[in-house]
DNA sequence: CAGTAAAATACAATCGATTGCAAAATAATT
DNA sequence: AATTATTTTGCAATCGATTGTATTTTACTG
């Protein structure tokens, strides 16, 4: 399994009694080399359990072949340290990574310098980068395609920017969540959520829409600002409901998680739900379905989303057009939001 | 912020009217150097936003600063894609190894061929490895141990092994569980898993002691061997309670993916938790505590455990001793599990 | 069989940073 | 001022694979 000294390929081609380069070439099948030459060279790298040697190849070609992932986490709330919809999609993107031959590596907004372009990229450690979330600025992102970096965004697709954004239609969401709710009667809706994120705003105006078209007024106090975490959202609804009374009928959730924290919330004062209270969320995470009562949400379709962000980005490094790219969104309706 | 040609170390020190080796040095503050010319060298690379070449500094050290994580998915179920817990360990290493200055190169083992060593090592594409779970068998594990792959795994710490495993107290945790709901009161206990994961069969040892020394028996149909999913548990439970009633009165899960599967199939069925039946989880994730009942779950110290794997890998880099590490494992009782 | 076209292989430069050792510059000593 | 000791800096080889160009080998033609 080992000689004395690591197999390079000078040693692979001695072996082979050839040289370097037609080693080289052999290995990867390239025509000019005869097939006979070729077998034997592939057949001797297999043998002696070769593989190319990726930091010298990644100089010589300066190219990595290897994509920073990175989670642009929201300051100091822990939404994605947590939040299993982003852990899924970088789990979703990893996949269709490799099935591309790149490899994933990954990073958060924490760590790395501020930088990226030049953390990543002039440092060839990547060819690329994927930024999962928008955050409230998009400065750092921003800053960095202007820098030239092959990029792609998990985010709003409907936003302006200079790099292409995959996401759900946010707005289509946030208006089928909503008038999933009203036409289930309910008269005060509640939007849960932070509409700092881009891709919160979007479902807020969804939400306002329709409001609109259902010729229903949104009360001010319908719109709750909280962080996107389920604790945040169940302190919320606990001390609104412990003040105020039950004084909505349906919220729309900016995310499962937030969905989930009020959902505890309500039943612990025994809210009967969805009787008293409809809940949408957004997401889809696994435990939607797993929840009691079950969880009306809003799902991407994430696969997709992960190979339509691979596709975009390989597009930018053949010089290529690219284009925002709008994931499937459907609701997935369930109990909670469902009168008998 | 960009002149026409990328940045080398040759074209800063000509800057600095230096030679790239004393650039070189001068950079990572090497004492050879004299204070005033690192300082001017240094200057100018934060100026000029000159970050070495990740590529020709691995070619030239034979090291990378890399570690690959790899999460060791159980063929074709889908733990882990899903599972919060696996995912959240992948954050925490994240950054535990960033906080020693590595990088995270995120792979799974459907990808990468099944010869870590070559691929990762030999290739130069990583110093070492992070395995997450040790699956059904340990095989590929360790071949790549054979062959000499610095390596930590997170699994069962009373495994034997030639390399280091870092891993909650699972017999521990198996006990204290089931000793929790026998001393409520229950004569019928589930254990919900696969005992042939490692983790899981130190879990299910656990839970047989745990019967022994309260003097109660375990009847055979108790061990319900399930693929570690929610579907799955919700799934086994359904059947049972419709093919022979209610036959048991609690559940130890070995998870909490498993437990909210079991929770659903019996909330269904208008199954009183806890009062007819006690469940208790395993990791405690994130929605264990917004659950209906909360679920009552054995915690493992993720964060801790992050550090000692990353510790205990940085240690083989030195070639200093290494050992399997135990993590703290604490259950937390919630409404799952406790009558009024 | 000479001579040219075509096929197969080899040479050598290159990617950019690091580092042992030699050389130069400065300081210390008599 | 000459010589040695010390501090700074520079030279040049090296890590291992890739690739444009040159060279050799084989095949083909008249």
């Amino acid at each position: 399994m080992s000689s004395e000294t690591k197999l390079t390929l000078a040693k692979l081609a001695k072996l082979a009694g050839v040289s370097t380069s037609t080693a080289s070439r052999a290995l990867k099948d390239n025509p000019l080399i005869k097939q006979e030459t070729r077998n034997k060279v592939q057949a001797l790298a297999k043998e002696y359990n070769y593989s190319v040697n990726a930091a010298a190849s990644r100089l010589r070609t300066q190219k990595t072949h290897v994509i920073a992932v990175i989670l642009n986490l929201i300051d100091h709330t822990e939404q994605s340290t947590t939040d299993p919809c982003l852990r899924k999609l970088v789990g979703e993107l990893n996949q269709a990574l490799n099935a591309k031959g790149y490899e994933l590596l990954l990073s958060n907004s924490f760590m790395a310098s501020d930088d990226w372009a030049n953390y990543f990229i002039h440092s060839q450690r990547a060819d690329g980068m994927i930024v999962i979330g928008q955050g409230k600025s998009t400065k750092k992102i921003d800053r960095a395609a202007e820098a030239g970096v092959p990029l792609v965004v998990w985010g709003d697709p409907k936003s302006e920017a200079r790099y292409p954004i995959v996401g759900g239609d946010n707005y289509q969401g946030g208006f089928e969540a909503a008038t999933h709710l009203l036409q289930k009667g309910a008269k005060r809706v509640l939007f849960l959520g932070d509409a700092e994120h881009a891709e919160m705003q979007e479902r807020y105006r969804g939400y306002l829409q329709a409001h609109q078209d259902a010729n229903i007024p949104v009360s001010e106090d319908c719109t709750c600002t909280i962080d996107i975490t389920s604790k945040a959202a169940y302190e919320y609804i606990n001390q609104r409901v412990k003040a105020n009374g039950l004084d909505f009928d349906g919220i729309v959730c900016s995310s499962d998680m937030v969905a989930l924290g009020a959902l505890k919330a309500l039943k612990e004062r025994y809210v009967g739900i969805p009787s008293d209270v409809g809940i949408v969320g957004y997401d889809d995470i696994s435990l939607a379905e797993l929840m009691h009562p079950a969880l009306t949400t809003v799902r991407q379709n994430t696969q997709q989303a992960a190979s339509a962000m691979v596709e975009q980005l390989l597009l930018q490094f053949e010089g290529k057009e690219t284009a925002s790219y709008v994931v499937d969104t459907q609701l997935v309706v369930r109990r909670s939001s469902k009168h008998d």
